[in-house]
DNA sequence: TAGATCCTTGGAGTGCGCTCCAGGCAAGCG
DNA sequence: CGCTTGCCTGGAGCGCACTCCAAGGATCTA
């Protein structure tokens, strides 16, 4: 295999230092896990996972020979990140849309890149949404504070 | 009036400095402006204004003598503050919550004080979850780009 | 081998936050 | 006067992201 190959294999590797201390998890190799350990693992329910790959939001997951669900490292590795897309209130629509580019293969590069930009862009503007509404409140609870010194010395 | 009063008026009144400049408001005295005036100021729909009047988000509003709404630059101010909250992911019902202590009198101060507190704590925790997803965007960005680098010399 | 627990499926249901509709009243204008 | 525009109401509908159900098969423990 091409070593200029880009795909999520690599790529969710190179993020692994990023994710939670996962404890839990088994080491490469044998790692197949339940759908209900993969759901006390991500905090997501069994619905929720089969649902995901209703939609195509997962890759195809492995069966075992009685045709039972077996996640392995690597679809932790994309749940952690379709988690941490999720926190930013990127659409599930769009998310799917990013999991076919990873499954269309290498020639969608540019695409991936640029919506990851503009996942980017988008989270920081979040950021700074909040901050100001971080300062609004900050303002009201310093409101408040002060009426309620006003009225314990009222009251004293 | 007590001059220790504490009621949305004033509060909002402190806010105003922090407002986006909305410089089509007009000036307190002759601020009465109809539904589709408060729409294209807010940015929400005649439908939701009228929706959040129904669930107890806004205050009573002024009608015309012909039963028409007549919004104030209070209740701009109510909902520039909704407007805010909104931004922190606050579910609807919780900003019913706050509204139902503002009309309830100064005796719910301390429980508004301590509900704003805990939203500031919940807009702390939200912009760290987005940095900590930041950090995994960039990682991921910084990666596509090294790729896409190596992809061109490969090319030359 | 029995019984409990877990997993499978397609499809229906839920909760939230709007969003729209039908039918009607009121005001401004040529 | 009729026409257009804007606003009124209660209630129905929608899109999203799950969430659950029924009926049946698989797996585990004693």
């Amino acid at each position: 295999m091409d070593v200029m190959t880009v795909t999520e294999t690599t790529d969710t590797r190179t993020d692994t230092c990023a994710m939670p201390p996962q404890g839990d998890r088994r080491p490469d190799g044998k790692d197949k896990y339940t759908i209900s350990e993969v759901a006390a693992l991500t905090g997501l329910t069994a619905h929720t996972l089969r649902w995901y790959e209703r939609i195509g939001l997962m890759p195809h997951i492995d069966r075992s020979h009685t045709g039972q669900r077996r996640y392995t490292n690597r679809d932790l590795d994309w749940l952690a990140l379709v988690g941490k897309l999720r926190l930013t209130g990127m659409p599930v629509a769009d998310m799917v849309r990013y999991a076919e580019l990873v499954r269309a293969g290498d020639h969608t590069y540019a695409e991936r890149f640029e919506l990851l930009k503009a996942t980017r862009e988008d989270v920081l503007a979040r950021i700074a949404e909040l901050q100001g509404t971080l300062a609004v409140l900050d303002r009201k609870i310093s409101f408040y504070a002060d009426a309620g010194r006003a009225l314990a010395s009222e009251r004293a």
